[in-house]
DNA sequence: TCGTTACTCGAACATCGTTCTATCATGGGC
DNA sequence: GCCCATGATAGAACGATGTTCGAGTAACGA
């Protein structure tokens, strides 16, 4: 490319220029609705869901909550963007008919992944409708595995919608309780909390519950990683074997 | 199928419960922990949970929101108390070894049954750890029924926890849009609002959506019954073939 | 009868999402 | 050159929320 002159360059004022002193920063870094979306994010990801608001994130980026919503309309739709966004980050790969199955785990542990990296999307995701372009991308690539999985239509479509809404059940559990930074006044399913669940459920009474009793010990000791395995091997081979059958 | 009529021993209140320990009803008047459980519970049902707000709650019992808080500590706590009430009404069949498998199909269509009466559960049980009464009760007959199956103990436990995880994640997009009651128990994927999705979705370009664009007739027709009876087959299958390989 | 305990509730506080409106900056048409 | 339509900013305020405070009331044991 040579050195067309662009109409739209904007030249940097000089250094040394101080005509304009009126108002020395007055040009301040525009917020667009892409930076408003990533300060967003940014803040979700540091201090969880809860301590989000549309002042804090205007905060972030110098500015008033009222401006955001020249650019994002309503908290409900730099929602949707922020989900949008984040659903852009899961890779799904190009179908393969002789191993749909692997790939289908791929695609879990890819969507569980981002999960837990923002523990907030599928909570912000519960009330809305997924349509938008990397929404409706993702969507169109798990179909694209099964039906070279060789499913049929409707099993296809019934289980992209089913695989995303276990995973979401499993995910909501495991990132459930308990935001980021914030003091566990809510015990968590690891660790020190696990062994407080644990000393609970074995001090019941044993005659009304014998088995949350004897079993108490397996309940601490839950290796989130391992559960969600047997998840998806349970979901995978179950629905190989629907397609097999049908 | 009734819940077992057991002697009531005392169950010890767990560690971090955050309701304040007021058990002694002197007057018999309008207001007590109960009447707000039930008045809240009403309300939801009627209204959803966007609506409710413990003004609400306390103008439905005729008093003030600040007259509440002396009964249930916090919304949190209240919520607490309306979970727990809800929980107490799904049924769990005594185990029967021989159809451990049908037992575990109706445990998960009884809580999806609940889980369409009030809408709004599954929401409120995010932050929440059920260690209730009347959740401990819950699990502990799930557990029987799996353990009667001959389940080891780690697969018993876990494969609980995720049928009840997994029924929520099928419960959330079920019930997620459309929070006010609508009159027809339909869900909201059907009629008017899925043809506006197959719609859009047919109008997609062809070539970058070839499987949406094809199957957008499928996405229309789904009919959650279906779907969910899909779900748990594959479910409980792969929770057998895994018991038998382990 | 008195005092302590059990309970009620109006008023107020901080925070939230959102709207209103005044203002600024800038670029294109005269 | 000027001038105004337009894009964009942001302070102030509205109504609603969860929650706290504290003064008030009723009832029972002593």
């Amino acid at each position: 490319m040579a050195s067309a002159p662009e109409p739209d360059e904007r030249i940097p004022a000089p250094p040394w220029q101080r005509l304009p002193d009126r108002r020395a920063r007055r040009r301040r870094d525009p917020i667009s609705r892409d930076a408003i979306v990533a300060a967003a994010i940014r803040l979700l990801d540091a201090e969880g869901l809860d301590e989000v608001s549309m002042r804090r994130i205007a905060d972030e980026l110098g500015t008033g909550a009222a401006s955001l919503y020249w650019h994002v309309g309503s908290k409900d739709g730099l929602l949707d963007l922020v989900f949008e966004a984040i659903i852009g980050e899961i890779a799904v790969p190009d179908p393969d008919p002789a191993s749909w199955q692997d790939q289908l785990r791929q695609v879990a542990r890819a969507q569980r992944e981002i999960s837990l990296r923002h523990p907030y999307i599928v909570r912000i995701s519960i009330g809305r409708i997924p349509m938008g372009p990397n929404a409706l991308r993702y969507s169109e690539r798990v179909l694209a595995i099964l039906r070279a999985g060789g499913l049929p239509p409707r099993l296809a479509v019934q289980g992209s919608h089913l695989l995303i809404a276990t995973i979401n059940g499993f995910t909501l559990d495991e990132t459930g309780v308990g935001d980021p930074p914030g003091p566990p006044d809510q015990p968590a399913m690891t660790g020190e909390a696990g062994d407080m669940v644990r000393d609970y459920l074995a001090s019941l009474p044993e005659r009304q519950f014998p088995n949350l009793t004897e079993l108490a010990g397996e309940f601490s000791y839950a290796d989130p990683g391992e559960r969600f395995e047997l998840l998806i091997d349970i979901f995978v081979d179950g629905l190989a074997r629907r397609a097999a059958a049908g």
